[in-house]
RNA sequence: GCCCCUGUGGCGGAACUGGUAGACGCGAUAGACUCAAAAUCUAUUACCUUUCAGGUGUGGGAGUUCAAGUCUCCCCGGGGGUACCA
């Protein structure tokens, strides 16, 4: 049985005694590197099975790099600030510092046993004053360069805790601590112009897709493509025209035209209405007049204000008495409609409809029986037609133009008219970085009555978090604390007030990949380090961050490059998502979870609660939480099974991007794996003596087709190309298949020499080290007894021409059907298939007495006949 | 609603540019070893039949092809994102 608790345990303390992980030092510049990274975890307290998959795939891709050669970076750090730890304050007592930092102690005493290669020395807890002291630096940088400000707006305010709650903290409405009914409320906060990002953050999107090769050595996915559209979506870029429609009836005062958004300008001829929000400065002014408008404007207010209620209403509208006058059709006028579906925030406010080209206005000019004119002659004549390809019709001077083209005359044509401009609108909105919170990195500016917003003086950061707080009183601590707030101003030296807000988390976490390239320095960041080290080449986390993290830390690059600091615009060169890890879930007949403990087999083999024998109802497989029940423990599994087996475990079976099913029993599985190589591994060791210096490799000429060590060459490829697709699943059966092959050698007693063994263990065990390092380690050193120990192994070098397949199966099919197989040399000659397929006795009993029409050849592949 | 992904044995999943469907693992069945159990090893494991052989099979239906899990069209199921964005 292999001892996997004292191997592993030894293994570990050798890396940490002697530094394993320690990042090296590029010296040349054909040093070839590689930053590997995964998504830093938020300190709650536990490791789960989520954050094992996520740093098990880090650590194959950096052993895997690291043994080929690379200098890699591979560090690991903790998102520290936020909520969580002063809800702790709040119903415990214990300090949010303490509170966390305990929490980082007893995560990492869950990590370490995993043997991950982390250079610990980089760790980074972005809650630490040195870290966030940098970050207020840049904060101010980018004070100064225009990209911060105050804005004013709505926010979810709790009335009675005093304070702003994120949108997932409100629920059905309430608060979720007070049970407050959340109000909107007005209130002064910082923002960061990310907006003036936008169309960059947009464009750069293209190049994302395929990773350069230059990074990995060979060509890759960039970013997985639903990541690429989910950002694309929300920053929402739409170009188009702002067009004003004159208005016939009478008077609204300075309200001469009604301006409207539209995408589509060249569908103007086709326009048979407009239709304006509520809550439209016109619409007000025709309710002042109109009976029949004001009825249906509170109409519209009585559905609820959710989103969810809105978005499933009924479309409606109110034809007003008014018409307005189309620029580019001024003979034509059209009424003017109050609509529940038209939204003040986007646009104008107000939208012209053409039903004939788009699905919404056609639905909604059939209700109220209004013209639907089509202008586009498409490739098909059902309405509503809204493709682009067609040509141009019923249009006056834009008839017989292409839709692109036609888009463009129009544009030009009512912009020399004076009677809109062009436009472009975005989705994506400044970002609200102010919280008014305790815990997170102090905004580093002061209020002053005389001198306005002054930025603290540099030489006085970090503006340092009290440790004296209060979390009896509601609101914020640092508002509520006696002392913090008050200083001079640094311009006139009048009193005057720190800023009390918070910066946001998501802050914090948009640059610690620049700061992990080098943790120590005296500055943010260190040029010579982030021109070493950046970009990240493997960036791993789930895909819940595929919008806002992964934004905010590309448009912090951004910035930074601006500010000077580093030469890049995007940080992640390949982006993986991993799918979450799964467990089977169990409810009782009322709905409540159940765990495994609570439920057992009865005589039928059904499962029934250990509490009454009550019946159980099993649920699909879901993501592990708490609240199910379906947690697995994974310091209990590395405690019962080991490290390895936990780590060779999760990698196998599932590729990384999909959701993974936890299975203890096949966990099991991957631990007989190890023992099976263990075991292996003692038998040669008893066989062979192994010189340690045997490196000298065996001449090709006498190697033997069909020997283990080109067998080996053949599966070490294979293992290459599936690592390389980051198919790590693949890579492990494939190495289970060249156990096979080993052992199958090792039982029929047959030859190959002493070096050519020393050869076909060095692939063996290599190959399983990214996945299995302890073991492998030790296996290494047992059989090869090396002078020096050895803290990593490195990667065999394929040779190819023992890769080479000499022989090839070829499959005889009678009309696509298969009838045989026989194996031929590789590359033989295309006549010579077709004969020997057609003299095999199990293919003559099907062509006897037919006719053969056709024979197809592929070349090392196979043999159709077709008869009759 | 729209967009994206996905559908292969009891289960997780393999199958390079269309070319032997089910690699590898889990589970299951039988056997060996054992006083017994565990561990280990061997064999079988898509389905059907008249089983030294043949037929049917990759959600369903059509099509292209010598050949379709793979390509095209239609339909159905599952998952995710997003939502009156003009």
């Amino acid at each position: 049985m292999y001892p996997f608790r004292s191997t592993e345990a030894k293994w570990r303390k050798i890396w940490e005694d002697n530094y394993a992980d320690a990042t090296p030092s590029i010296v040349s510049s054909s040093d070839k590197k590689c930053y590997v990274l995964e998504m830093l975890p938020y300190p709650s307290g536990k490791i789960h099975m989520g954050h094992v998959r996520n740093y098990c795939i880090g650590d194959v891709i950096a052993r895997y790099k690291k043994a080929q050669g690379y200098k890699v970076l591979h560090p690991m750090g903790w998102d520290a600030f936020g909520m969580p730890a002063e809800n702790a304050a709040l119903q415990n007592g214990a300090h949010p510092r303490d509170w966390t930092y305990s929490n980082i102690e007893s995560m990492k005493q869950v990590l370490l046993p995993l043997g991950l290669s982390y250079d610990w020395d980089r760790e980074i807890a972005t809650c630490s004053d040195e870290y966030y002291g940098h970050e207020q630096r840049l904060f101010i940088e980018m004070h100064e360069k225009g990209l911060v400000y105050r804005k004013d707006s709505w926010v979810n305010w709790d009335p009675v805790d005093n304070t702003v709650l994120a949108n997932e903290q409100v629920i059905d409405g309430k608060g979720w601590r007070s049970g407050a009914v959340v109000v909107k409320k007005q209130l002064e906060h910082w923002c960061l112009r990310i907006t003036a990002y936008a169309d960059e953050l947009l464009q750069n999107l293209e190049q994302l897709k395929i990773a350069e090769e230059r990074h990995r050595g060979y060509a890759v996915e960039g970013w997985p493509e639903k990541v690429l559209i989910m950002q694309e979506n929300w920053i929402g870029k739409s170009e188009g025209l702002s067009v004003n429609f004159e208005i016939c009836e009478g008077d609204f005062g300075e309200i001469v035209a009604l301006t409207v958004f539209t995408t589509r300008p060249e569908t103007l001829f086709g326009a048979s209405f407009c239709a304006i929000a509520c809550g439209h400065p016109l619409a007000e002014r025709l309710a002042q007049t109109d009976a029949g408008v004001a009825a249906f404007i509170q109409e519209c207010q009585r559905t609820p204000a959710t989103e969810q209620a809105q978005s499933t209403a009924e479309k409606m509208g109110y034809r007003s008495k008014i018409t307005v006058r189309n620029p580019i059709n001024p003979i034509e006028t059209i009424p003017v409609f109050v609509a529940n579906f038209v939204l003040m925030e986007y646009g104008t406010g107000a939208i012209f409809g053409c039903p004939a080209h788009d699905e919404r206005d056609f639905a909604f000019a059939e209700k109220y029986k209004l013209p639907i004119r089509s202008v586009i002659h498409g490739t098909s004549d059902s309405l509503p037609y809204v493709e682009l390809d067609g040509t141009m019709v019923n249009s006056s001077f834009l008839d017989g133009m292409t839709v692109l083209d036609a888009r463009k005359k129009a544009s030009d044509y009512i912009e020399s008219l004076s009677s809109g401009v062009r436009q472009t609108t975005y989705r994506l909105r400044d970002w609200s970085v102010s919280r008014q919170r305790y815990w997170g990195c102090p905004i580093p500016m002061i209020h002053c009555e005389h001198c306005g917003i002054v930025p603290v003086p540099k030489e006085d950061l970090p503006v340092k978090l009290p440790a004296d707080v209060s979390f009896n009183e509601p609101g914020n601590p640092l508002d509520k604390h006696p002392t913090w707030k008050h200083v001079k101003c640094p311009k006139c030296g009048a009193p005057a007030t720190r800023e009390t807000d918070t910066l946001d988390t998501f802050f914090e976490s948009s640059w610690y990949f620049l700061r992990n390239c080098c943790p120590h320095d005296a500055e943010p960041v260190n040029k010579e380090a982030l021109n070493t080290w950046m970009p990240v080449d493997v960036y791993i986390g789930g895909v819940e961050h595929a919008v806002l993290h992964l934004l905010y830390a590309r448009f912090f690059t951004m910035v930074l490059n601006d500010l000077g600091y580093i030469n890049l615009r995007e940080p992640f060169a390949t982006l993986m998502t991993q799918g979450m890890v799964c467990h089977m879930s169990y409810q009782d007949e009322n709905g409540k979870w159940l765990g495994p403990d609570e439920i057992e087999k009865d005589a039928s083999g059904g499962y029934v609660t250990k509490d009454g024998g009550r019946p159980v109802i099993i649920g699909r497989a879901e993501k592990m939480s708490k609240s199910k029940k379906n947690l697995v423990n994974p310091e209990q599994m590395v405690e019962t099974y080991g490290a390895d087996a936990l780590r060779i475990f999760i990698m196998s079976d599932t590729p990384y991007e999909k959701d993974f099913d936890w299975n203890t029993e096949a966990l099991e599985g991957a631990w007989r794996y190890l023992n099976k190589v263990w075991r292996i591994c003692e038998q040669l060791c008893e066989k062979y003596t192994f010189s340690s210096n045997s490196n000298d490799s065996v001449n090709v000429n006498d190697v033997s087709k069909g020997s283990l060590l080109a067998t080996a060459h053949k599966y070490l490829q294979r293992i290459e190309i599936s690592l390389n697709e980051n198919a790590f699943h693949k890579a492990i059966a494939l190495h289970r298949e060249l156990t096979r092959e080993l052992e199958r050698e090792i039982d029929a007693e047959q030859g190959s020499s002493l070096s050519e063994m020393a050869e076909v263990l060095k692939i063996w065990i290599s190959v399983l080290m990214p996945f299995a390092p302890h073991i492998s380690m030790e296996a290494y050193h047992q059989l090869f007894k090396p002078s020096d120990l050895m803290m990593h192994l490195p990667w065999p070098v394929l040779r190819p021409e023992l890769a080479f397949v000499e022989r090839v199966t070829i499959a005889v099919q009678v009309n696509g059907r298969l009838r045989a197989t026989f194996d031929a040399d590789v590359d033989v000659d295309t006549s010579m298939l077709s004969e020997e397929a057609q003299a095999l006795s199990g293919i003559q009993k099907f062509i006897d007495g037919k006719v053969i029409k056709n024979i197809v050849i592929v070349k090392n592949k196979l043999v159709n006949i077709v008869v009759e």
